[in-house]
DNA sequence: TATGAATGAGAGTTCATTCAT
DNA sequence: GATGAATGAACTCTCATTCAT
């Protein structure tokens, strides 16, 4: 049996009959897990600064004391929630498309279907990075260059994919590069806002596809 | 000589030789005119919970109090904004849309002209309605209903448009006409925000171009 | 009957029958008067950190909001009170020096003679600025600086009356100015606090006259 | 052979060739003295209140937890430290006076001579009962209690010494005991905060002679 | 012997708002 | 028409202390 299935068994054994983790190892780990679970949450429903702590604390059942005990300051929830973000949203995009070989078209359908895979999954992590821009658009504040390396990572990608493009003639031609991605980008992260606010009302297989057509139209060379 | 009248001149020959607004009903003008001008700066800039009503109140010279003299609460200054935002934007594209006729194309096509012409001149009314919309979402305020409110205005317009479009067979189908016209407005929404984040880097033609087909390309019937 | 006398009578009129301030001129400086005064015995008795904003509001019948109208920060209370300081007794003693003339017995004379009329009229600013300066040392505070230069500023004088003294003869040889001056600062400022800690169990005027003729004794020439 | 001798023996072994203790006792001492010399530092340095238990800990390579698990309070530790300080100040001082014999010359003497050895060795401690008397002073805290009455140990000494050589003659009279033996103490704790905040600038002989001279010329008769 | 998680009281500070002048 | 004094509620953050392990 191999070690790891074993102390995941010694685990599992100590834990019987319990629902509350005990070694401290676990404690913390479920404390900063609900701690962050709930700030994410809070932040794009209500904006980082209209979130108190006091609100996250006592969402993930804890103390004000909890919070700073985790993570020193507010601020560094948020930070904590960028780290996840960029490993969950911004890597995997990039990952796709790198996968996706060299022709800009494969490229550009990983980018758009990693994105789509996320607005199903991963939709909060995504939308924290795209509300958090705006809320601290001009702070700044150190999270805001936090955030504009985070998109910059994906706009970088995405430019450089288009200028390929449009160098072999797939994508069209007269529109600089940089405007290109950023319509492309915009309305990304458009759709995740109205998604977000809207979500109820809208059939998520009809507005991803609508998205993407969006995307591959518009990139079209025109003929 | 009835006294308004009287009055009237008085003022008229003190402001010669002026530029200072000085009687009362200038005065107040002046006044409101320049709070609302940097409260909206502000709000665009640094968000609503995040603007003080100090710095709108010593942008435009005054203080606190006038603030309160002339709006009694601090959201009554977005509230006038929102006043202005709707007469400045929403009026003028559902009018443009009324005035092209019916044929849906041309509809869409007044609403997209719309766009660009207010993305030219009234960016930032435009824009307070879309970051506002985001910073309210959700709070169970009353700016909260006045904004969706002014933004499904907009939005039942392109939804109607797109309907007719679809049944006429001159827009794509298969997608529902609310998945459609929210990703146009996601678009048009999304292409606002980053113009106004990015702006300096971008060629205002090419994007306003990008943005144009994008959603002339992503509506058109599938063939 | 000059315009100044008037001006006066009028307030005083107008005042007549209340105790309390009536134009916001003497509004703000009776509020500024009472929280400084009231910050000042605080600070000195329970030390500047062990002294909340709170109390010192209160003790003043005002709020904490006020203490912030007025200062911006708990650390610009102590400024002010620093500023008075140094006005009322830096400036007064290095004034009767300067006044003395150039023989440094006189000034020496002048310099205990000035300490003694501010231990019974000023004491608790002396005290302010010993207290702090000993809360602050090391802090790397703004306000240990200030405190530094406030307190150099008598300990320069001094040193150089000392100097003065030994070159000339009048005073004791073989021992450094600075520590001589030190000595002398380290007794003055041992005094200040022994009074104010013991105060009621002591006899000014013999605690007083004991502390000029240690200083005067202790730098005699030897003979 | 009984099982505490066994154990000492294991342990004698168990510690060859280190140099760190390893037995429990050893381990209790060294952490006890860590936090206590390390506390005695920072509560000197920054004040009492200034210092958080956390900083104690960390400054001794332990956690806040070993410091409540062997002071139970934060006070507690300082009370620790004011036993040591009795135990290194007060009463060699005043074993010192009583060995110098009846003469009250002799025993002023004796006084002076081991503030000064105190001064070179045990600085901290002596600092610490006077920093601490400022900070506590009218607090009305127990420990407030402990610092009066280990400084009046030392001043009541001073006091009857000071009062025997009045009555004697061989110390100026027409200033009351009381007065007299306060300036002494003012001088020497104001002698012992000056030589602690300027220290680096000034010569330690030239500075203690200069004290010396001071007691001794302020207390002599006069002719 | 000592740790690390967690608490709770209270600190300094900010800010929308009120009101007499 | 506008100011400036003042409030009070809420916020971020600190810290002595407790306790299960």
């Amino acid at each position: 049996m191999d070690t790891h299935l074993q102390s995941s068994l010694d685990q599992a054994t100590e834990n019987i009959g319990r629902d509350r983790p005990t070694t401290k190892r676990e404690q913390r780990a479920a404390s900063i897990e609900a701690l962050l679970t709930k700030a994410l949450t809070l932040f794009i429903t209500q904006g980082y600064h209209a979130t108190t702590v006091e609100e996250i604390a006592q969402s993930a059942d804890l103390t004000k004391g909890a919070v700073y005990f985790y993570f020193k300051s507010k601020a560094n929830v948020l930070k904590a929630l960028l780290d996840r973000t960029e490993e969950l949203t911004v890597e995997p995009t990039i990952a796709a498309m790198e996968a996706a070989g060299k022709d800009p078209v494969d490229r550009l359908n990983a980018f758009v279907r990693s994105q789509s895979v996320i607005g199903a999954e991963k939709t909060e992590y995504m939308l924290l990075a795209i509300l958090m821009s705006a809320e601290f658009n001009g702070s700044g504040d150190e999270i805001e260059t936090r955030l504009t390396d985070l998109m910059a990572r994906m706009e970088n990608a995405l430019r450089e994919t288009v200028k390929v493009g449009q160098e072999s003639g797939a994508f069209r031609n007269g529109i600089g590069p940089d405007e290109l991605a950023s319509v492309i980008m915009a309305t990304n992260k458009g759709c995740y806002v109205e998604w977000y606010m809207r979500g109820g009302d809208l059939k998520g297989h009809d507005f991803a596809r609508a998205f993407r057509d969006f995307v591959f139209d518009g990139v079209a060379a025109r003929t």
